[in-house]
DNA sequence: GTCACGAACATACCACCGGTATGGCGGTGG
DNA sequence: CCACCGCCATACCGGTGGTATGTTCGTGAC
């Protein structure tokens, strides 16, 4: 049975991690401390510590905590009833959209590489967001929509592409515009490879 | 008339800087203290603080001397005799290749932005390799090469593009095949904007 | 030659932060 | 009702970035 102190814990847990998101977005991973953490979820660094095995372990939970909500995100519009192809550019602007996010921004795309290692940062990335940007592209190919690539490499070039250009968007003053001029280019590069099968 | 103290004062920065370089790559920059940099040099922490303000600034000062390292080579290849798109095939592929440099992967791509801060290290960028990227593009439209497109968002992508997929044959165990590949497919995009009338 | 001066360092010290050890309070199961 | 233990607070330590001060020695003026 659900005991009252097992909400309690998971609540100042919570807590803890919805403080590490707003901070570590705001002011880094090294810009920040653990005492301001926990000072911000109303506790000390000892029920930090409680929680967590350490600042990088905080910092991991914070990232899953944003990843975690842009794939949802990202899920629901890929398993929709549309047509592949519609299917693939919807999750597209979704990505985008979700770039522009600043925790996602910074936590999961900037600091993420540079905090938890590159690989131990690939190996979540492929639980989340480019996991199903790859599931995604191999749908395509698998329907016939495209020619047929390598899924990995061309997978993690669109990757990277796309997050180098949504901060672009992100820090541009004028978001719509670069927003719309990436989407552009990316969608004609796209229906360059479609097959002229497919196409109109 | 250049002194002798000034011989011995740019000698030892320079060492300061290669000593930044090296441990800065190997164990990234939260992870290698300005002590452990000075005693490579053969110097103390006091030398350090006359020679730069900062941990920030030893780094900059890193980040530079990798960025012209990449961007000299980069440019002769870039202004050389071949046509238009025989010269940046040839600079996409000593891009490539440079990005295998651990420290320009490290260093100037992954902590750069993170430790300089996003808008300092894209200011920074445009000096450096990003901005012959931009430029090479530039000329390729100014020549008829490829079709027209908004320049600044394209190289962005691109440039996002070849570091993710750097990164990526840098860690891979067959750097050759996936080097290959992701030459290939780049290769194959941008022939897909090539004009037709310049092409075969 | 020598002497004062200042650049080029070295040394000593401080504040802060990540991490650890220890103490105490209160919900929980028996 | 009580002993136990999870949950959290407090106290403390080592290391690091940064600063303030001391020391050496090349340099240029006389």
């Amino acid at each position: 049975m659900r005991s009252r102190r097992d909400d309690y814990s998971e609540s100042t847990r919570a807590a803890l991690v919805k403080s590490a998101v707003r901070l570590f977005t705001e002011r880094g991973y090294a810009g920040t401390s653990l005492d301001e953490i926990a000072k911000r979820a109303r506790v000390t660094k000892g029920a930090l510590y409680h929680h967590f095995s350490g600042k990088q372990a905080v910092f991991e939970a914070a990232f899953d905590e944003v990843e975690s909500d842009v794939k949802g995100r990202l899920e629901k519009i890929l398993s929709g009833p549309e047509a592949p192809w519609d299917r693939a550019l919807n999750g597209l602007r979704e990505f985008i959209a979700s770039c522009l996010d600043p925790a996602y921004q910074r936590l999961a795309l900037q600091e993420a590489p540079v905090v938890m290692g590159w690989a131990r940062w690939r190996e979540a990335e492929d639980r989340y967001s480019f996991g199903l940007i790859k599931q995604a592209l191999q749908d395509l190919i698998d329907a016939g929509e495209v020619l047929a690539v390598p899924v990995e490499v061309t997978s993690r070039l669109l990757f990277g592409a796309l997050c180098s250009a949504a901060t672009e968007i992100a820090h541009s003053t004028d978001q719509r515009k670069v927003g719309d001029e990436i989407e552009d280019v990316v969608v004609r590069l796209l229906n360059q490879v479609r097959r002229p099968a497919a196409g109109a």
